[in-house]
DNA sequence: CGCATAATGTAGCCATTGCTACATTGCAAC
DNA sequence: GTTGCAATGTAGCAATGGCTACATTATGCG
């Protein structure tokens, strides 16, 4: 049964893992963030910036924790490990770059903010270039 | 708590409320694609379709039948309500124009197809309208 | 110091979506 | 008609992410 999956299930498959995934990239970017802003996280930081109770962003911490991409102790401020900085950096980079995609096409700032949260996990690599190569074509040369 | 939220949680509440309904969409969605390939649409049809067991399927399709967008009886095809297909056929357009819009941007056909499913949900009607425009601008004059 | 308060942790509930294993139904073939 | 198989339904487990309520820690202030 899961050996013969027709070939319209693979991009669903994909989808799936995203979301697994979406949350520890939305953390570890705000993570940095707040870091950036505040020079320390805390709980009470996330939970505020995610609009979730501080349980729900405790145990969020506590998963990413284990995943190796934050370093916590109890009652310390948060910290990002090695790869929790290299997934944070990504995240923002593309973050910027679908944000400043959609501005370019002509999405005012506020609908471009909320869209690219919800888009930019599911960019690729590939699609993400595209993005950058309309960004450039239309600040380099705007065309007539 | 709840009460002052910072404006940043904003788009990451609508993020979650965006996931609550992808499922129906793409269930819908695909429910009316196996239902014009086939013209019955069987519980098997959508675990292939997307990779998942009878069961995990089941219980989507009881959810959706509860929330109104499908029709359903014990061991028997799936139907769409009313409901569910104008929101089948919002779906589908959208999808058509968001994977049209990455081919147009110059992505690969199968990137497209991955990427579209993913961000096809966090699409507002104003990015949509961009994408139609670019789409327009790109096949009525294609640019120098 | 001691106490109040804010931050954090813990217990335990619910919903969703995965799964396997097993029960049931329906249909077709014999 | 019976039997067998595919489809569907049901039971029950796990992980994730919501929550409230309550326990604990840390910290600052009187």
């Amino acid at each position: 049964m899961s050996a013969s999956v027709d070939r319209t299930s693979i991009p669903h498959q994909r989808t799936r893992k995203d979301h697994s995934t979406e949350r520890a990239e939305d953390y570890v970017e705000a993570v940095a963030k707040i870091l950036a802003e505040k020079s320390v996280c805390r709980l009470v930081d996330l939970s505020a910036h995610f609009g979730v109770s501080h349980v729900t962003a405790n145990r969020i911490v506590a998963r990413l924790t284990k995943e190796g991409l934050l370093i916590t102790e109890p009652y310390q401020p948060i910290l990002l490990s090695n790869m929790g900085k290299r997934l944070a950096t990504l995240c923002r980079k593309r973050h910027e770059t679908v944000f400043a995609f959609l501005l370019a096409l002509g999405v005012d700032e506020l609908t471009a903010s909320v869209d690219a949260e919800g888009i930019e996990h599911h960019v690729s690599p590939k699609t993400l270039a595209a993005f950058r190569g309309f960004i450039d074509k239309n600040s380099g040369a705007k065309g007539s």
